[in-house]
DNA sequence: GTCTATACCAGGATAGAC
DNA sequence: GTCTATCCTGGTATAGAC
């Protein structure tokens, strides 16, 4: 019967977790600290525990959204004709997560945390579950099309290479977050010819 | 004139520095405290900072010993005959630091950490530009040997996709490091299809 | 539900005696 | 050079009034 509230509840939900996206955006995932996050958002330290049980919570509202925005960005190759090639993909991916967060640092420092915190492990887990699974669908159609093989071995070869499309992924970001003078446009290209028709 | 000075100053270090190591690998780089260290290495919270400025130059010298070795350990394979393929490098390169850091978890968290801390940052970014290196040494000799191609030509290709081979290293790292049912030796042989002969 | 104030904790680094 | 004891900072989460 609370019906209000329980909208209510979500809408402050969203509300902080935009707040959240920013603060990790200007300040890092890491350093971003709750009163960051609470001075962003406008609420109080109080408040905020109401609607959110603690940090990771927020996280994992906050990379909830996102993911499921980008995993709908991408479905939309998947329908493409032609089908995009394996470099392309991935540096339509990458683009896309670089307007989604704006800094990919943070996608690192993520990493780095979620290897200790188990939180946050299921959750970037979830993460790269769901990114694997988006390179796998691609990739069956990718290679039943340019091989012109029968589904299942089309398919048996997308589950053994989407890995290696999700490495190419978040090696680009790493690099990226760290080498100075890494040439993001460069390695794509070269990434791109990795995957021959 | 303090010669035993300076020759008992670099023993300390090293002796902080290898149980620094181990504090990592027990309890993951971000968590070990300075207080762990203090333990495992047996000297005092006070005299620690006689040997390091603090916990950046401690990381600073562990990092610096470990890729010495390994890439010491990697250059073996530049000589070998037959070459072996980039696909068995990024393997035996992989193998290697498995025994090296024990766990390569660290190695994440170092790269979350580095994307913040100025110090760190300076430390990984030198990594990987000497990994990449190593890399860029042996594709110049793959293409020039398997292509047959003049050397300029095989080293301008070389420097392409360098970078390629360091993302298939650390997506591998980060995928053993977060995904429970990552296949590694798969994920390794599918790599290797992506550079045929 | 929301605020302010604060308890509580952990970690890095130092002071000062020896 | 080395020890012990401790300071200080910064961070999360809660208590208790409204």
């Amino acid at each position: 019967m609370p019906k209000v509230t329980d909208e209510y509840r979500e809408l402050k939900r969203r509300e902080i977790a935009d707040a959240a996206l920013r603060a990790f955006n200007r300040k890092g995932f890491r350093a971003a600290s709750m009163a960051d996050i609470i001075a962003e958002s406008g609420v109080s330290a109080g408040a905020i525990y109401g609607s959110f049980r603690n940090k990771a919570d927020i996280v994992h509202a906050v990379a909830a959204t996102t993911v499921n925005e980008r995993i709908l960005a991408g479905e939309e190759f998947l329908g493409r004709d032609p089908l995009p090639t394996p470099g392309e993909v991935v540096g339509i991916m990458m683009r896309g997560v670089s307007v989604a967060v704006e800094k990919t640092d943070i996608l690192v420092q993520l990493w780095g945390e979620a290897v200790t915190d188990p939180d946050l492990r299921v959750i970037t887990q979830e993460i790269m579950d769901r990114i694997d699974d988006l390179y796998r669908r691609y990739l069956t159609r990718w290679y039943s099309q340019t091989r012109e093989l029968p589904e299942a071995e089309a398919a048996e070869l997308a589950v053994r290479f989407a890995p290696v499309l999700v490495s190419l992924s978040q090696g680009f970001i790493i690099q990226s977050a760290i080498r100075e003078n890494f040439d993001g446009e460069a390695y794509l290209i070269a990434a791109a010819e990795l995957f021959p028709l």
